[in-house]
RNA sequence: GGAUCGGUAGUUCAGUUGGUUAGAAUGCCGCCCUGUCACGGCGGAGGUCGCGGGUUCGAGUCCCGUCCGGUCCGCCA
């Protein structure tokens, strides 16, 4: 037996008992004849008292640094406690220890500071998931896994396996492909989500169907964007959106009580993605504060600027108590919107000063009275620091939440420990591409349009107006989840399908599995999927999602640590009849 | 595809307008130490300054290219 106890278990009750302990070592303190030894193990660390007997066998086999060792012994109550561990009240004193397998000096050390950059720890994850920090965010991980099933599994939803081996799709994101030997010059896709198993699978009657699954899209990454990720994955049948928003508000805040202690006991607020755009320029709105977005386009306008004069919008923030920005830090927010990313030719500024008066970038154009009618439209009070962006409608709209965000990360209006939940709904049901002049679907092409926006989908030029029953779920800013009602009725189907620019023969080839279940007993159905990932990131206040990652790959979508991706064996490509071409 | 920051000892970093032998901390090795828990004391080893080219009497430092990593934009239904 290589172990009785664990590393984390000892406490002062089991003073005198003999126990044997397996692990590896933390540190090793040697005091001349006497040398105490940190053990550690997943669950915690004990102090080894090793004796002047041990002595000779310890200077014949020094330990090091993650020596895997077994020590017998018994557990003895501390002369000098350590108040900082758990375990600190007890010590064992080693009669007989044993090097199961030594080690090498790691390349950084296991320490919950360490000392490795994130190259390193990526190379030597197995090292790196050793360290406690690591270490607590997959046991986070592991709970909202569990909080979720169990939740699901309270409410009926059956877990059901979908194959990972599938056919390509056109839309959405770049597939990964995997190449078929058993049927040459084709290829498998792996799925971007199972989306049209799960509706299948409301077709044969599993009502409520759940899976906690990996997902894969081939686009560029970014700190929360993995190429394999993880979803919670669901769908019901015989549901319209509000049963599902309620079903997952309960979801959410089930998760919340069970890994944070948190109850949130207030409705999820609700917002229409229109309100979205216009209050926060963006589809996922960071509501823990408000410094909401003010249209003043129409306002601005004839006053004879021509900045404002030529701006498809005008928009405004009022930023509470930045009255006294000095010209150093104005200066500073000028080139921040300037920067490439944000793409701002400039930033103008009123400084609403305490006293009543107000001062801007702009006075040549805007006497007192405009400027404190800007000043209202805002609702900005004295003390206050008014923010105006200018040019075209999309960029400036999108800068300007960028803005908002940014502010409020520098007025600490965006505390990790706060959660502000909502629901983001009526999303539209078309987007509009200008590269490829055609329409897309905004969420996917089985998303249902309202039941009174169906008739729009006959014209084209109403495309822009048409929702759907789609929505999503954000949290401190983060989409979290986001579904909708599905179509259920082949011929609506085969009318969005068209609508996407798809005709009846390609749609047929690509989807007919799903229009032919359609004349089979489709029943209404509808579900969500929740970024698991990120709502992980989220429950820990990390902003990487690969902090929550086993092994996770990194920005060019590379494991440093298998140096995957990598070529194959000429014999393996000529299985696959495949011939590779360099790229130029 | 683009922007931007970084790459110097095992590791984390410093390194001035280009100028003597490239430093610190930590880790590692050796010796000492019976109550440490960030142990302590003394001593020691340890460098292809990412790589290639250029400018210069002289390059860690300046220029060009390239590779690797971080962050972001595009992209991600």
């Amino acid at each position: 037996m290589y172990r009785t106890h664990t590393c984390g278990e000892l406490r002062m009750e089991h003073v005198g008992q003999a126990v044997t302990l397996s692990g590896w070592v933390q540190t090793v303190r040697k005091f001349g004849s006497i040398t105490f030894v940190d053990l550690r193990d997943r669950y915690g660390i004990t102090q080894l008292l090793i004796g002047e007997t041990l002595n000779d066998q310890l200077d014949a086999n020094p330990l090091g640094r993650e020596f895997v060792i077994q020590a017998k012994g018994t557990v003895t109550e501390r002369s000098n406690k350590n108040k900082n561990i758990p375990t600190g009240d007890v010590e064992i004193t080693i009669s007989e220890f044993t090097i199961l397998n030594a080690s090498k000096t790691p390349p950084f050390t296991i320490a919950d500071d360490t000392d490795g950059g994130d190259e390193l720890r990526m190379k030597y994850r197995y090292l790196d998931l050793r360290r406690n920090a690591v270490k607590e965010n997959l046991i986070l991980r592991y709970k909202v896994n569990r909080a979720a099933r169990n939740f699901l599994d309270s409410k009926g939803f059956m877990d059901i396996e979908t194959p990972f081996l599938i056919k390509s799709t056109p839309e959405g994101a770049r597939d990964f492909v995997v190449p078929s030997r058993m049927n040459p010059n084709e290829f498998y896709a792996l799925p971007q989500s199972p989306q049209t198993f799960k509706q299948l699978l409301m077709m044969s009657g599993y009502d409520r169907y759940y899976q906690i699954v990996k997902c894969f899209r081939d686009e560029d990454l970014r700190a929360d964007r993995q190429p394999e990720f993880t979803q919670i994955d669901c769908e019901m049948s015989f549901v319209d959106q509000e049963d599902i928003l309620q079903n997952f508000e309960a979801m959410t805040k089930f998760i919340f009580k069970e890994i944070k202690g948190i109850d949130m006991t207030d409705a999820f607020p609700r917002m229409t993605w229109d309100d979205a755009m216009k209050y926060y320029g963006n589809d996922k709105p960071d509501i823990r504060f408000e410094m909401k977005l003010v249209d003043l386009t129409e306002s601005g306008r004839g006053k004879g600027f021509k900045v404002f004069d030529d701006a498809e919008l005008v928009v405004a923030i009022a930023a509470k108590g930045c009255s006294e920005y000095t010209r150093k830090q104005l200066d500073e927010l000028t080139d921040w919107v300037k920067r490439p990313q944000i793409g701002m030719t400039g930033l103008i500024h009123i400084k609403y000063n305490t006293d009543g008066t107000l001062k801007s970038s702009v006075d040549k154009f805007f006497d007192e009275a405009a400027l404190k009618g800007f000043a209202e439209q805002c609702n900005a009070q004295p003390g206050d620091l008014i923010l105006i962006l200018a040019g075209r409608e999309e960029r400036t709209r999108k800068a300007m939440s960028e803005l908002r965000l940014e502010m409020g990360e520098r007025l600490g209006l965006r505390d990790k420990n706060v959660f502000a939940p909502l629901w983001v709904i009526d999303f539209p049901l078309f987007e509009y591409s200008e590269d490829d002049d055609r329409w897309f679907a905004r969420h996917h092409p089985f998303t249902s349009p309202k039941p009174e926006h169906i008739a729009l989908m006959d014209d084209v030029s109403q495309y822009g107006k048409i929702k759907a029953n789609a929505y999503d779920i954000v949290l401190n800013g983060t989409e979290i989840g986001g579904g909708s009602i599905r179509i259920f009725q082949r011929d609506l189907q085969e009318k969005m399908f068209a609508a996407l620019g798809m005709s009846q023969e390609e749609a047929h080839h690509k989807f007919g599995f799903l229009l032919g279940a359609f004349e089979y007993g489709a029943p209404p159905h509808g579900g969500i999927a929740f970024g698991f990932d990120r709502l992980c990131s989220l429950l820990g206040g990390s902003e990487s999602i690969r902090d929550f990652i086993a092994f996770p790959k990194n920005n060019s979508g590379r494991d440093v640590m298998l140096d995957a991706p990598a070529e194959i064996d000429q014999t393996q490509l000529d299985e696959l009849f495949i011939s590779l071409v360099k790229p130029a």
